[in-house]
DNA sequence: ATGTAGACTCGCGTCGACG
DNA sequence: GCGTCGACGCGAGTCTACA
């Protein structure tokens, strides 16, 4: 599995469970609606920030995300 | 404390604590030498992918240098 | 071996609009 | 509520060169 899509499913995946939708999401997160869109169908590579700021209105810690990436992906 | 700070000491870190210079890093990532300054002087945000990258030749999982990224922020 | 600088390409991230 | 499209600014990442 790419590196993106990892990033994508398992963002859609916290998403769902904090119960946002991506226009929520996007709004709390100051980024736009439809790049939560591009991200989740793995068609734009977050930068780090990016990653600290979704991570944070899911109220998640980032390093808990990335590694249900790094499985996703298989390392 | 910045986040591109943050990710650029634990960078140099763990860079130094492998032995290579950034050069070597670089050469292995199949990244540009100044990008690696760039990256280490936090004038640059790595993208995803890149962090990927960088850890798989630093041989440490990148949940794990997150992680430590995490407390130089100040999460 | 590293910092810096300039110039370059391309992809991140934005915005408005439509189905 | 989401996918998609076109257009856009700007920053990621490259390359060359000098100190």
């Amino acid at each position: 599995m790419e590196i993106s899509e990892a990033f994508g499913t398992v963002l859609r995946k916290y998403r769902k469970l904090a119960g946002l939708t991506q226009e929520e999401l996007a709004l709390q997160c100051d980024l736009d609606r439809t790049y939560i869109g591009l991200l989740e169908r793995a068609q734009r590579q977050p930068s780090i920030a990016t990653i600290f700021t979704i991570c944070e209105i899911l109220k998640i810690k980032p390093h808990e995300l990335i590694k249900e990436v790094e499985n996703l992906y298989g390392i």
